[in-house]
DNA sequence: TTTGCTAATGAACACGTTTTCATTTTGTGA
DNA sequence: TCACAAAATGAAAACGTGTTCATTAGCAAA
C-alpha cells in the first residue's frame, strides 16, 4: 500500500513487456539475446518499451534454464590483505566487463575449510570458482561442485599438488618463482650478504613452501649457506616478532628474504625502530608481491613482482575458454616473475 | 562421456532425492526448511539420502519462488582500499553467519557511476543493497532497484543527501564524526599547532565534505584560523605531492589533517622523506579510519577511529530487520568516533 | 509463376524449487 | 468408542525465463 511496497511489486518481467509492445514473450527473450534472429526494428521497439517499464532479465530464472549463473565464486580467507584484494579487484573488474559477478566466500583465516560453506555455494550454481586458499585440495573441491568448473590457483608445480589432482581434470595457473628469487639471491650476494634468513609465509600455503624451497635451491647452486628459516603467517605483527627473535635470542643475519611483502615490513619496522639497525646498510631485506605499498617511501622495497595485470589476464582467459567450452581439455597458464629493485638492498 | 561430463551431469535434483527416499518432492522441500512440518524420522532419512547423493536445493530455483536470493550486493570504487577492504571482509563474514553471499559489484574510481551496473546488478535480484560509494544518491538506486532493499553508508547528517531523499524511504547508517574531530583538534592545540592544513579526500565524496565541515566548524568555536585545504583524492601518491606543493609553493603548515589515514601516510612520507621535516616535532600529523596499518612503526599515526566491528554489527543490524520486515518504518543507526593518541602528535 | 531457401515467429515445454490447498493421518479429551 | 483439532502429506500451480520445433513470411533465382 504504501511507497516501498508499490515499488516493490513494480517488478516488470517480459510478459508484461511483451503486452505492452504486441508481442509475444519469445520476442522479449529474443531482444536481449543479440544473435537471436529477430526483426530489427521489432528488436527496437521491444528494448524501448523493456527500457520505458525498467525491465531486465531475472538472472535466476535465466540461469534456470540456461544453467548458467553467470557467477563467479572466489574463496579467500582474507579480504584486508593487500595482495588478495589487489586480485579480488582486478579480476572483478575484468569478470564484470564479460557479463559476471564476483560472489565472495570466506573461509577462516587458518585456512581451515567449512565443509558446509562448499555445500553452501555450489547451491548458488556458479560458473566458476577460483580458491586462493591454496591448500584446498582438487579433489575435496570437485566432489562438491559439479556443474561449476572450478579454477585454481596455485604457485609452481608442486608435486605434493600434481599427485592429489591425479585423475581430476581442471586448469592451473603456475607462477615460475625460480627468476624473481634468481635476481633476487644474485643482488643479495653481490652486496655481500652470506647469512640469509627466510620470514615464512603460513605453514599451510603451497605458495610458501614453493618460495621456501626454491630459496633453499637457489643458495646451494651459488655455493651459499642454507637460510635460517624463521615461521611467519604472513601477517605485519608476526614478521615483526620474528625478526626480534631472531636478533635478540637468534644469531641475526645479513639479509632478510620475506615470504611476503607486508612480512617485509614488520622486519623492516623492527629492524629499525626497535633494534636500532639500519636497512639496507646492517641488514638488507627482500620482499614478495610488490603490492603498491612497496614503493612507499617508508619502505621503498626491493621485492620480486608478480606481474597483476598479467596474471589477472590468464586467469580470465582461463575462466572464459572454460565457460565456452566446458569439455576441452585442461590448460595451463604459466607466469614468470622478476626482482623490482628500490632501495631495501643496496 | 568423459569424468567431468560424468560429474556435470551428476548434480542431483529434489526429485531425484524424493525417489530414492521413497517420498514426494515436497517432502524433501520441506526437510530443508527447518519450521515446515514434518515427521522427525522422515527428515532424517531425508537428509540422510540427500548427503548421500550430495544434494542441494538450487538457489536459482529457490529465490525464483520465494523472491529472495540470499544475495547482499556491494557497491565498491575501490576494493584494495584498506578501509574498504576491511569492510567489505568483515560484512562478508557476518552476512555469511547469516546465511547471505556477497555479491560484489566494482564502480570507477572517479565513482562516477555506469546504469547500465545497476541495471545488470538489478537482473541478480539482491535481497539488499550497500553502496559504498556515497554519491549514489538514494533516488537513483531506488529507481532501479525494485524488490531489493538498498541499504546507505553515509557519514554523518549530510543536509543535501537528506534533501535529495526526501520522499523516500531507506535506512542510513550515520557517523558523528564530531566527537572525533574535536579530540583531535584539543590535541593539536594543546601542543602548540596553530597553522592547520586539511589534506581532503576525494571531492565528490560526502564524508570527505562532512569531515572537512566539522573540522572547520571545531577549529572556529575554538577561536583557531581557518585551515588551509589541500585538494586530494584518498590516495597515498596525492597526498604524497599535495604535502610537497604545500611546504615548496604554498606557506606550510604546524599541522596536517588528513581525510584517511592513507594520506596521513602520503604526508608523513613526504615531510620526512623529501622533505628533510620532522613528525611531530615539525609538523604534527593526524589521519581518519585507524585502519590496521595505522599501528605499523614507521607510521604510528594518530587518528580519528570509527570503531569496524561496531560498525559492521549495526549494518547487518540493519539488514537482517529490512529483510525480516520490509515494511516497517525506516531506521537510523548513529556511531560515534573517538581519537586515538599515538606518535605523530607529539 | 514456381521453386527453394533463409529469416522470423509463437505455442508448448522445460528448468528446480516453494507454496497453496484439499485430503489423510495422528493425537487428545470426553 | 467417538468427536474434533492438529499435524502430516502430496497433487497441482506458480515463479520468470530460454529453447525446441513446427509453421509462416519474405525474397531471390529459375
Amino acid at each position: 500500500m504504501n511507497d516501498r511496497a508499490d515499488k516493490k511489486a513494480a517488478r516488470a518481467t517480459a510478459d508484461q513487456v511483451a503486452r505492452e509492445a504486441n508481442v509475444s514473450r519469445v520476442a522479449v527473450s529474443r531482444a536481449f539475446n543479440p544473435n537471436a534472429s529477430l526483426k530489427p526494428e521489432k528488436r527496437d521497439r521491444i528494448l524501448k518499451v523493456a527500457r520505458a517499464l525498467n525491465y531486465t532479465p531475472d538472472m535466476a530464472a535465466r540461469s534456470l534454464v540456461t544453467g548458467r549463473s553467470h557467477l563467479v565464486g572466489m574463496i579467500v580467507p582474507d579480504v584486508c590483505s593487500p595482495w588478495e584484494s589487489q586480485e579480488i579487484d582486478a579480476l572483478t573488474t575484468a569478470l564484470q566487463a564479460e557479463g559476471f559477478a564476483t560472489l565472495l566466500f570466506k573461509v577462516k583465516a587458518d585456512f581451515s575449510m567449512d565443509p558446509r560453506l562448499l555445500t553452501y555455494m555450489r547451491g548458488f550454481n556458479p560458473d566458476s570458482v577460483i580458491a586462493f586458499t591454496e591448500n584446498i585440495l582438487p579433489d575435496v573441491l570437485c566432489s562438491f561442485l559439479d556443474r561449476a568448473v572450478p579454477i585454481y590457483v596455485i604457485y609452481d608445480d608442486v608435486e605434493q599438488f600434481a599427485g592429489a589432482a591425479s585423475g581430476t581434470l581442471y586448469d592451473r595457473l603456475l607462477v615460475r618463482q625460480k627468476n624473481g628469487i634468481e635476481q633476487a639471491v644474485a643482488l643479495l650476494q653481490g652486496y655481500g650478504a652470506r647469512r640469509i634468513a627466510y620470514l615464512g609465509g603460513k605453514a599451510q600455503s603451497l605458495a610458501n613452501a614453493e618460495r621456501e624451497r626454491t630459496l633453499k635451491e637457489t643458495l646451494a647452486e651459488r655455493g651459499m649457506d642454507a637460510p635460517v628459516v624463521l615461521a611467519g603467517d604472513y601477517t605485519y605483527d608476526t614478521a615483526y616478532q620474528a625478526t626480534l627473535d631472531l636478533f635478540r635470542v637468534g644469531d641475526g643475519a645479513d639479509a632478510i628474504f620475506a615470504a611476503n611483502d607486508v612480512g617485509a615490513f614488520g622486519a623492516i619496522d623492527a629492524l629499525r625502530h626497535e633494534l636500532g639497525l639500519s636497512v639496507p646498510d646492517d641488514v638488507k631485506v627482500v620482499g614478495f608481491d610488490d603490492i603498491p605499498q612497496a614503493h612507499w617511501k617508508s619502505y621503498n622495497l626491493t621485492t620480486v613482482r608478480i606481474d597483476l595485470e598479467e596474471r589477472v589476464r590468464a586467469l580470465v582467459r582461463l575462466i572464459l575458454m572454460r565457460l565456452r567450452d566446458p569439455d576441452s581439455e585442461p590448460l595451463t597458464e604459466t607466469l614468470n616473475t622478476r626482482l623490482i629493485v628500490r632501495g631495501t638492498v643496496g
